[in-house]
RNA sequence: GGGCCUGUAGCUUAGCUAGGUAGAGCGAUCGGCUCUUAACCGAUAGGUCAAGGGUUCGAACCCCUUCAGGCCCGCCA
């Protein structure tokens, strides 16, 4: 594709160096950011200061000129005058300065005729020149596209994917604040693991040559924070990159944000104490205690409901009276596929089909049957269960958390029929993790622990209904060579 | 994996179920303008209509294939 506009500027940088200005000076120090002079106008009004950033936008008026520049999310107005700032100078700005550019600038802080606070320049210098236009803001870029693969220019243009990923970042260092000032230690642990484990997915696998095994991209760090416990720290946590080899669509990416916690001494109840506390102040501290997500109302300022999982599949019919040949035959009739059908799971899979999409208020689905986890403590109370929690909001599941199974010999025998399940063809079954049976061995303390999904999290905050909206390099197929021009 | 929709200038798009030289706004370039902020006025340039193949005298348009994306469904967080 021919721009124009590139072949012009490499013209005009060609000229700019013979007439001995750098397009690319090492030196540009602005005294001020912009944002100080915007949040403290009435301090500095009058004043002489310099400051720099991109031009957005620059109005010619014969021999006066409005530029708005912006510099970290902030924007000032800058005005020219040729009568200032000299009539080379002027000219020079008029020519060779483009929408786009950095500019550096030093004059008074005034307000315009029209009460805009702006910087008279008296002084302008080229920070750095760009070689394409900047489509409009009004504008702004629209295609998925674009905005996807080139994430830099949609952050540019549109204000709005901008302040999604302030918000990301405020809510994840506010969720660290908060976990760190509950007493709780960050931790990393490893992102290639020879066993997988933690959760059922499907991983990455890759090889490590220098011990010429296989290992795979976690899935999870459950298994190693636990070993934290394991080791003496009795309140870890861990905001992780987790990697599952699924499809992609409005809830899922291949690589994911999870923060998983755990702390000695607690249980499934306080778990779920914390992670509603946690959430419901990283929804205060950013401004949005009731969303919108896909059209439906959210309310986070009310307690979280809590609700058993088997009273929910009563609601639809589905009680200790339905019969095993009734749930495979409702599992026939929905297209769920369990490779070995067991009573647990298939309620597990009916539960998700039928009651999840319902669940928009935030909810905690509790004491799921036991075999649909392999690393949570038997329900105090009931055999069949296990003391578990999953957290819903605005239909998708947004945390899962345990009291943490710490009986080695229960863990042990759990994993020997997940590994039964395996062999009978469940591809996502846990695998069989000695190495962590031998930690449990040694004694862990009663612990609770939850994954939060930050992705999804983020999600409700911004009020984005799809996962790629908060992710900023989000996983795209890479152009073709054939296809790409540009 | 199944269904529906989309891809036209740097950006936003019209034209596609009437097959007949591809149009606009913004941006760019040149000129004018001392209070604009989607500035304004005049002129100019800018297109392999996602890619490939077919039908046709003639294809952005009809057909086939491919690529990329979106939405819904199925499966996993």
């Amino acid at each position: 594709m021919s721009r124009i506009d590139y072949e012009q500027r490499v013209e005009m940088i060609k000229t700019l160096r013979e007439m001995g200005v750098d397009p690319y000076p090492p030196d540009v120090k602005p005294d001020y950011a912009v944002s100080e002079i915007t949040e403290n106008a009435d301090a500095y009004m009058g004043k002489t200061v310099s400051l720099a950033g991109r031009i957005y936008s620059i109005r010619f008026h014969g021999k006066l000129a409005f530029a708005d520049i912006r510099q970290n999310g902030f924007q000032i107005q800058a005005m020219f005058r040729k009568d200032i700032m000299g009539d080379e100078p002027y000219k020079f700005l008029k020519k060779y300065v483009d929408k786009g550019d950095f500019l550096w600038i030093k004059g008074e802080v005034i307000r315009s005729k029209r009460g805009e606070l702006s910087i008279l320049a008296a002084e302008i210098r080229l920070a750095a020149k760009a070689m394409y236009d900047l489509p409009h803001e009004w504008f702004g870029i629209e295609d998925m596209r674009t905005r996807y693969r080139q994430r830099y220019l949609d952050i540019l243009i549109n204000k709005d994917s901008f302040d999604v990923f302030v918000m990301r970042s405020r809510i994840v260092s506010g969720l660290r604040r908060y976990l760190e000032d509950m007493g709780l230690m960050e931790m990393e642990t490893p992102v290639l693991q020879p066993v997988y484990g933690g959760a059922s997915a499907k991983p990455f696998k890759t090889h490590v040559n220098a011990i010429d095994r296989d290992y795979y991209l976690r899935i999870s760090d459950e298994l190693y924070l636990k070993r934290l416990i394991v080791a003496g720290y009795d309140g870890v946590f861990e905001v992780a990159k987790d990697f599952r080899n699924e499809d992609i669509d409005t809830t899922h990416n291949p690589e994911f944000t999870m923060v998983e916690i755990y702390k000695a001494y607690v249980d499934y109840n306080d778990m779920m104490d914390m992670t509603e506390g946690l959430i419901r102040h990283l929804a205060e501290t950013n401004g949005a205690t009731t969303v919108t997500i896909g059209g439906k109302n959210i309310d986070l300022t009310k307690p979280f409901r809590r609700v058993k999982m088997l009273d929910m599949l009563a609601e639809k019919g589905i009680t200790d009276r339905t019969t095993d040949e009734e749930l495979k035959a409702m599992l026939e009739k929905y297209n769920l596929k369990l490779p070995a059908y067991n009573r647990g799971q298939a309620l597990g899979k009916l539960f998700e089909k039928l009651c999840e999409d319902e669940l928009v208020d935030p909810v905690f689905v509790i004491d799921h049957p036991k075999e649909t986890t392999p690393l949570c403590k038997i329900h105090r109370s009931d055999p069949s269960l296990v003391e578990r929690f999953e957290l819903y909001i605005g239909g998708m599941e947004l945390a899962n958390g345990y009291s943490e199974l710490n009986d080695p010999q229960l863990q042990e025998h759990l994993f020997r029929e997940e590994a039964e399940r395996r062999d009978l063809g469940d591809v996502e079954a846990h695998e069989y993790d000695e190495d962590f049976i031998e930690a449990l061995r040694w004694g862990m303390p009663p612990t609770g622990g939850v994954g939060i999904g930050i992705d999804r999290l983020v999600m409700v905050l911004t009020q984005k209904d799809s996962i790629k909206e908060v992710l900023l390099f989000p996983m795209m197929a890479p152009i073709n060579a054939e296809n790409h021009e540009n």
